[in-house]
DNA sequence: GAATTCATGTAACTTGTTACATGATTTA
DNA sequence: TAAATCATGTAACAAGTTACATGAATTC
């Protein structure tokens, strides 16, 4: 439901193509939500057979014609109805496989286990290091009003301070796993 | 792939139904995996039409009979090459609705927005609190061997981290909004 | 000359969710 | 007497992933 939802925002910020969407999602929705291009096309079909969007078509020459999406009053009033709402649960933890590992670790020697956790700790640093990037970006998404961007900082402080609580997470253990190693 | 290899995983620990699978899940493994029963049931009928596991049945009276899944060779093997294996990459952010929310915040009042942040708070306090629980019944898991527990622990470790570093971020984002009211 | 970008999608598959169906036993 | 527990599932749907297909223009 969220990535319909998630398309249907970014459309009250103006026209876009199914393309254009894949590369905001990419730039600037990533660190909280992903798409694959084929699910926004599909999600497109689907929002427009509910009347939630529309499209006009922009011909090239030497390459497909765009598909030019809008929202549609009736996609505005969705997308705000859901808004609003708050569901009854929302936070329910995330599948993270990193701990399904960690939970057979008795399975892998010490050293394996500790290999595993440099490892994702090395993911989960590259990627903040990408939200540095992304911060620096924020400026040049396209109708960048200071009220949103306002918004955007926060949820990039989420991915911020979630990825820095992982990274604090593989030294403790590994900390953790040393100490019991000297027993 | 992963609810599969946790259902593995567990079964390496002995023979157990899909009923009494769900609430192990329920139980010490939802803070970073959940699984619905009909997911379980069907995980294991995939799992057994690969040779993964078998099952033997014990007749009840009164109630339906119970399907006891042990896990073959095949399926030993299939999580330890699994497990062995850290994947190319792991670490990618979690779809985080809470966040989609927040993104697009400017299309709601300040109040609405805080006080979205605060029903998330209290979730995620309430995750905590549930954690408390978990970890004094980590002892009473079945098959618990001491070598098991201390990595279960960890996994628990993350979800407090991760819970607190949610909390930790809302009550940045009141203050945030707070300070940008003031202006 | 090879890879990337632009631009559309479809098809098949996997994974996750929700609703339905049955029915005895036990607990509140 | 109502709800929860035990115990099995199926069916339909929603959401996410991967692979395939086309093809010009541009950049390395």
């Amino acid at each position: 439901m969220s990535l319909q939802n998630a398309i249907l925002g970014l459309l009250t910020y103006g026209p876009i193509t199914g393309y254009q969407l894949k590369s905001v999602f990419d730039e600037f929705i990533n660190h909280f939500w992903s798409a694959q291009l084929s699910q926004i096309y599909r999600d497109l079909g689907t929002l427009e057979r509910k009347g939630c969007v529309s499209y006009h078509i922009e011909v090239q020459e030497g390459r497909p014609n765009k598909k030019i999406y809008s929202i549609t009053e009736k996609g505005r009033k969705a997308f705000q109805e859901w808004l609003e709402h708050y569901p009854r649960t929302l936070f329910t933890a995330a599948r993270d496989e990193i701990c399904v590992r960690i939970f057979f670790g008795s399975r892998l020697s010490t050293e394996e286990v500790k290999e595993q956790l440099q490892k994702y700790k090395r993911e989960v640093q590259e990627q903040l290091a990408a939200y540095q990037v992304m911060e620096g970006a924020l400026k040049q998404m396209p109708c960048n009003r200071p009220e949103d961007e306002f918004f955007w900082r926060l949820t990039l402080k989420k991915g911020i301070l979630l990825g820095e609580a992982c990274i604090q997470w593989t030294e403790e253990c590994i900390k953790e796993m040393e100490q019991r190693e000297e027993i």
